[in-house]
DNA sequence: CATGCACCCTGTAGCAACTAGAGGGTCAAG
DNA sequence: CTTGACCCTCTAGTTGCTACAGGGTGCATG
């Protein structure tokens, strides 16, 4: 089953800029070329597009997605490397989300206390003026 | 008082290059010049880049800060775009924190269902590969 | 057979918000 | 008078794409 660019883009969710630049950054090899000088893939590279996507949703880097394809290449290493980027990777998160919610507290605050009128006595802007 | 852009700089927690990043993108307006054509600041600038500042810290993007930094100048207008801005900050935050929170929840899924063994077998690995 | 349209190609430039470096000038202390 | 810390401008790099510009290909329709 051979597909141009387009067909795997969409099969994938992906737009063919975002493919030629995976190319280019080295993510996806450089596939064989039709007649007219089209991309052409199969099954392999829309296995690792495919992983790459998914990755990519779960918010790895693309260093670290292509660390992850570098592991997963190499089926019988341990997995524990595989499991400490990931495990990294969900305490970055977790970070993430314990700074959101100050922010959001702080957003929260800040609005609450601001009751209309004119932006001279705006608390918001009280709140982010000078001390 | 007069500041050269390094005092400015530990007093606001901006490192110089920011400084003149911000000046370069007209956030804050070109100051005056020293003898030896030093940039030299008062206390109006370290005001408006301590508003700035903080309202990076809440995560304001730089276009919002601008907006924010126009509205505040006119203390006699209605702060109600004030407070929409805040707003709209407020919900995209809050939209952030529940994505994260979904991507938390997969990754902690994933991580917990791997055993150990090699990358042959990791379910993690496996999480990510062809469906 | 021409023509139109959807698709593909390469290459470059742009986005946010800085950051880092090259290659130099200035200033105050010792 | 020299050393070191600071300042200057300008350019290029970061991440992960996205959007052109300016062309070529392939297939269906008139």
């Amino acid at each position: 089953m051979v597909m141009t660019i387009g067909t795997l883009g969409k099969a994938t969710g992906t737009k063919a800029e975002t493919i030629r630049y995976y190319e280019k950054i080295g993510l996806l090899p450089p596939p064989g070329r039709s007649g007219g000088n089209y991309r052409s893939y199969g099954e392999a590279e829309l296995g690792r597009l495919s992983f790459i996507r998914r990755a990519r949703q779960l918010g790895f880097s693309l260093d670290q997605v292509r660390a992850l394809l570098e592991l997963s290449e190499d089926r019988g290493r341990d997995c524990a490397t595989v499991d400490a980027l990931a495990r990294g990777h969900l305490a970055e998160v977790e970070r993430k989300i314990v700074d959101l919610t100050a922010l959001q507290r702080e957003l929260a605050a800040m609005i609450a206390s601001c009751h209309g009128g004119t932006v001279g006595s705006c608390r918001i802007i009280e709140a982010l003026g000078p001390c």
